[in-house]
DNA sequence: CGCCGTGTTGAGTAGACTCAACCCCAGTGG
DNA sequence: CCACTGGGGTTGAGTCTACTCAACACGGCG
């Protein structure tokens, strides 16, 4: 469905960036915008998406069970891949119930092209993903895959803190993608859970509800250098 | 050292995304521009650079021997580290000898803020920069680390394709960096060019020139390849 | 009940990492 | 002319760990 109004595009944008956007540039949106909803597991293609809340992921060959999560897309954010080679291999997926504004690839270029304002920032928060992306990158290389789960789940608790007083959070996604994203297999991630656990680090209620229990530890354990052998 | 005029700098800026930029938008980048050369391993910081020639990486870990390079920027790319936390863990570096254009940030933010052209244009940059990151995150966990090495070879070979109608090209970077940038140790990356050559996919005259003997051999090692946005 | 999706556990293996030593070359200085 | 030095690169041996594949546990739902 379209957005009535400048007004209520503003109060449906996730993050202040957005909502400071100058009234004409709000209003125009709001005529260019569709507010789609999806359940988990959506396939999203050919526009471009600015995420309300829930959780998109760009994965690398969706059909194969050998897929790669290359990269997370949180309220807020910008997903254009227009960018992107036209084949099969690239993909969005949702990870979780997600609502986004979705754009045609065009009607927002054109948005840009008129409104600096807005292309600032784009800017901007291309510049952020690019920073978050080269983050993975590192981590990916420089940290054995139990220091790269405590780090996620240090990130995940700060990322998600303001939402609820309540000591836990929710994992945002399957065990199979989280492990995709951090570059190991599901029984590698279970295995590490399990250790994090058994160490006192963490506790989980369910397997999707995760609580904190001892924030040093794992500081002291995402923080350090790759194994010593 | 300034640049003179709009013409000059045109003809110094090394892909038409730039060199097609408003006459206006180019003498006020002139203006603005300082043409820097660096040597190898010179620490660039602060400043907002477009490359001209050579090649820059960023790095994690600049003093460690356990650094990670986490991207590499080419000649036309946009190097804006402006919006990454101030610690002394990200760094840029060259890998050889670099050309480059230095803007002051808040200079160059300004000449985005007056020429909305220049604005579209970086937007176009980043997206391409994180579809290359995103692209090399995928690699980095999908591949094997001699999957990487083929992959990395032909996209080397592709992208400096160009330059002269040799046969071979130039390693760009050392050893070191290159491990490092495909996410394994130098040993390791050494053994694996060792089995190539054993294999006859490729040949070395000298250790940082490289000659493609067999490009299906690389192309059938690499399982896909690597795609350039 | 059986089925399916999701997550967990259990051996066994392949292969990247670590550490140490060595080679090669360019510069340097006696 | 030659030994010395340091950086970059290579080789070798041994260890460790993440992957693989298989089986199993659990819950929801027809």
């Amino acid at each position: 469905m379209p957005i009535a109004s400048a007004a209520l595009l503003a109060r449906a944008m996730p993050s202040p960036e957005w909502r400071d956007l100058p009234e004409m540039c709000l209003s125009d949106l709001a005529r260019l915008a569709e507010l789609r909803s999806f359940t988990q597991d959506a396939e999203l293609n050919g526009s471009i998406f600015i995420v309300l809340d829930g959780l998109i992921g760009s994965v690398r060959g969706v059909l194969s069970d050998r897929r790669a999560v290359t990269a997370l897309f949180l309220r807020g954010d910008l997903v254009d891949l227009s960018a992107t080679p036209k084949d099969d291999r690239d993909g969005l997926l949702t990870f979780r119930p997600t609502r986004a504004l979705a754009f045609a690839t065009s009607d927002f270029n054109a948005a840009m092209q008129q409104h600096k304002e807005l292309a600032l920032t784009v800017c901007a928060n291309l510049k952020r993903q690019s920073f978050n992306l080269r983050e993975h990158a590192a981590e990916l290389f420089t940290k054995a895959p139990d220091q790269r789960l405590a780090a996620f789940l240090l990130w995940l608790a700060q990322i998600s803190a303001g939402d609820q007083a309540q000591p836990g959070f929710e994992l945002p996604m399957r065990r199979y993608d989280l492990a995709r994203y951090l570059g190991m297999q599901p029984e590698t991630l279970s295995r590490k859970i399990k250790t994090l656990t058994a160490e006192g680090a963490i506790s989980q209620s369910s397997p999707s509800h995760l609580v904190i229990e001892s924030r040093s530890a794992l500081e002291a354990m995402a923080s350090g250098l790759r194994r010593v052998a």
